[in-house]
DNA sequence: CACCTCCTTGTAAGCGCTTACAACTTGCGT
DNA sequence: ACGCAAGTTGTAAGCGCTTACAAGGAGGTG
């Protein structure tokens, strides 16, 4: 039959081109391409001699369909601003490299979202699926998890999926509890919308109950994204209100960092007049004068887990509630603690 | 027969469940759910009934197979430390995913090189691969480009591939020239080891370019990688020869952030005392005080044509020698110049 | 010399889709 | 009423691999 596109026709040698140069079976060649069952070393030379002439390159489809999976992973993340997603892919295409698995990334953004047609096109040609939380309506992850594992992580708190995350409320609430009981804040507000991921529900959670802990009055949150603009819009209305904060807990690194820039080009000096933190510790964090006090989450680590665990899924593990992987708070110049001694960071 | 892993035996319906739920052939199923030829209205209702019912996943290698292609493209890239990688990649899935193609992911990092094994697994699985500039060796990136379309991307001049980059030399040239006629540096050092990577060999010849113009001595480059390490590391060699430069033009974004840093830390003034300038652009460029004179690269761009041109070679176009998206000079604060006005930047 | 065991290799069926070709039905025009 | 055209749908072959099962050969032992 012809296929839709002529330029597609087979062009390279296959399986049985492979065979008859070197004067053995497909199965033969078969054991050789996998290095499963016995061959002679005779007949491994003829075949691989075979192969390097013809510039054979095995289609992985025909694989993949008589032995029934992909030996694939998929991951929707949404688009890679800022590090925290990258650090997240590369420990989850690290963990999926081991175990001999490929990845397929999907990013979603905000002008095109996923629709039902790419996800399933996503997911027919994976053995297992992780998505990002918050990325895809429950309804959909739903149906998704009859038809393939599936995982959710980080910023997903929805029930009847098994998910990962890093922790947020203990951080946050140890980071605000620092702000109060060491620099001697009284007023401090939360910089984040909890409605725009689980994450910044958390964390202010952990905000609020430090708060609560110390008999304080929890301020309303201040709204706003995660992009460098929701910083600086906080900013201006901090600054237009009279600045009635004495300290800002910011919903990542990227807010807080165009936060203090703003500020401080206003003349506010940071700690003394604001102390701000953020989360994350992206590289700018560390570079920021003060440098920004912060919430290090082990992105990296979570991805890797949520490859292996994946994979276990994939081979026949259950479904099992949730795991999460702990953070730490970094004390950095923009709380008010000494700067730490900078050494040039590790790979 | 029996497959390696018990728990990966069929365990979801196929097209014939549906085709029996339904009452129609296969054939008729297939037309539905690809949305080609004809197929009447009640019948249409009754197939994506019965996929509803039994929530019907394709198996992707099954489509492959028969229409003898992946409907897929890979991508090789080093981990994704910095900024840049993203960009390329966000830029490389979106135009894939404008094709309706999935990306396949390789990150390739330093303790963990990319072997021949685990690249054919790749090239096995797509239609066509785009592989970051340096990476592979020549002999092995000529052998797949006789079994696949294959396209070399940034920082790779080696002959016989199509390859694309952003341009390196003559923004590299009006640089180091805005540094010698408009801030009257007259002893500038170039920070990076042309051996790294055939961009920084380019930025190098730019740089050296503009001195000879000006009928100026050329000194050495300092050489080292390209983290944020190695650019301390030219600071203390900067500082243990007495600061024998007065402008440094840094291989990248990284290297001239640590660099600034140390030197900083070492009581240097900048730019009063040395002019620093660096490559890329992210995100920390802009917040340094004074900011970062750089280059902006369209990488995002060059991630999108990549995936294009790769689509191209996949159907069937010829492949040509290379591409060359242009870039441009940022001129921020630690040249000399004075601070641009900052508004948010957008998304 | 005969029998048994082990190793190597070939045969052939099947994995789950796509789709060319053919058959059947329906509607329209003469 | 008949013939033709168009639309819908089914049949069946095939895509490129994997691998269970079987066949043949070689070597060792009695």
């Amino acid at each position: 039959m012809a296929v839709r596109t002529p330029a597609r026709e087979p062009s390279g040698p296959t399986i049985y081109s492979v065979a008859e140069a070197a004067g053995v079976s497909i199965a033969t060649v078969s054991r050789v391409v996998q290095g499963t069952g016995a061959v002679s070393a005779a007949t491994r030379g003829k075949v691989l001699e075979a192969i390097d002439r013809l510039d054979y390159m095995p289609l992985a489809a025909a694989r993949s369909l008589a032995v029934r999976h992909h030996e694939a992973l998929g991951l929707v993340l949404p688009e890679l601003a800022g590090p925290y997603f990258s650090e997240l892919l590369m420990g989850f295409e690290e963990a999926a490299a081991e175990l001999d698995l490929s990845v397929v990334l999907t990013l979603v953004e905000r002008d095109r979202p996923l629709d039902a047609a790419r996800f399933t096109r996503l997911v027919a040609g994976v053995d297992g699926v992780a998505v990002l939380g918050g990325l895809l309506p429950d309804d959909v992850l739903r149906r998704a998890t009859r038809q393939r594992p599936l995982l959710v992580v980080a910023g997903g708190d929805t029930v009847g999926f098994e998910h990962l995350a890093a922790e947020n409320t203990t951080s946050a609430a140890a980071l605000t509890t620092h702000l109060l009981d060491v620099h001697g804040r009284t007023r401090p507000v939360f910089v984040g919308d909890p409605d725009v991921a689980p994450d910044v529900r958390q964390r202010l959670e952990g905000f609020t109950h430090a708060l609560r802990e110390r008999g304080l009055e929890v301020p309303a949150p201040m709204g706003g994204g995660l992009r460098e603009a929701d910083g600086t819009a906080a900013a201006e209305r901090l600054l237009a209100d009279g600045l009635p904060a004495d300290a800002v807990v910011c919903a990542n690194d990227e807010v807080a960092l165009a936060l203090v820039e703003r500020l401080v080009t206003a003349g506010v000096r940071v700690p003394d007049d604001l102390a701000v933190t953020g989360w994350d510790d992206v590289m700018a964090a560390r570079y920021l004068r003060p440098g920004l006090t912060t919430v290090r989450q082990p992105v990296r680590d979570l991805g890797a887990l949520a490859a292996h665990r994946l994979h276990e899924r994939v081979t026949g593990a259950d479904p099992v509630d949730h795991g999460v992987l702990a953070t730490r708070v970094v004390l950095r110049g923009s709380c008010g603690c000494p700067e730490p001694a900078r050494s040039a960071p590790t790979a």
